[in-house]
DNA sequence: ACAACTATGTCCGAAAACGGCGAGTATTTG
DNA sequence: CAAATACTCGCCGTTTTCGGACATAGTTGT
């Protein structure tokens, strides 16, 4: 497992990577925190592209992720994260809306909760999933952040 | 047989020492009840030094005794009440771990049985041995007092 | 020799608690 | 009255908790 970070305009980023693809993008007041992280190798070709690609969307050049993902989790929950990169750029959907895409219009807490475990935010854009009221409700890297992630695509 | 009694903050307690040392340490409710008591004689030079360590030991002066011991038993026991001596002062160890440390990973319950059978209490420190889920179960003078033990050399 | 204890620990299934929700009804405001 | 707000309740996956069924080793009593 290879890791990196670097500063961004919402805060310092961790990415880390294995063989299969990326793993986790970590915000820096770490909600995940995944496990023996003092193992993980710094820097790595892998790492950079994300990185890069990152650092271009954060620059307003890039829309769309190009990149081999793995998130680990549940059946739902992957099923759910494949959803959420289908929402496209600077749009939501609400979290009734996901499940219904899903054939399961009812799991809509369970939508939430699957959005909440999100390993790889900003490129599995969660942040674009809000309530049908039109809230914002929680967000891993904390509610001003996913604020500023949705008004940063507005543009 | 020598025998003394006094008041400590977790109620009487009766000490016993023979020529070989200290033999009993008994709670008001006696559990064990050692046989023939009514011959024993009272007051000793060895009963006033148990007496005068436990006292420290309960105004916080002291954190380990030094006392010739003479606990009877079967070789298991002794193996194990051996073992509770090693416990540092403030302290908790598994059943499973003394079950470990005496090379016999699975006595887990002959610990147990072991430890109920504890003579000398609180100078061989089987209050310090809990449940691996880190319940506090049996304890001859009673649960309060082995959590007030707890507590009490917490500080 | 055997059976019945015990101051345990592990495993497994069932049940309950817990969320980044929504829709439908009251209850308040202006 | 409308419209905004507050509350209740159903929904669904996941996580945590809880309880019972073993396994296990030593001691004690028959």
């Amino acid at each position: 497992m290879w890791f990196d970070d670097f500063n961004t305009p919402i805060g310092k980023l961790h990415v880390a990577v294995d063989d299969s693809g990326l793993r986790f993008v970590l915000f820096e007041n770490n909600k995940h925190d995944a496990p023996h992280r003092e193992t993980w190798k710094r820097d790595n070709s892998a790492t950079r592209i994300a990185r890069e690609q990152l650092l271009q969307y954060f620059a307003g050049e890039r829309q769309t992720f190009d990149l081999l993902l793995n998130p680990v989790g549940t059946d739902f929950q992957k099923q759910i994260w494949h959803m959420l990169a289908k929402i496209p750029f600077a749009q939501t959907w609400s979290y009734a809306q996901v499940a219904s895409k899903v054939g399961n219009p009812k799991a809509v807490r369970a939508v939430g909760a699957a959005n909440g475990r999100n390993p790889i935010p900003i490129i599995l854009p969660c942040h674009r999933v809000i309530g049908s009221n039109g809230t914002l409700t929680g967000f891993g890297g904390g509610l001003p952040t996913k604020q500023w992630l949705l008004a940063h695509e507005a543009r």
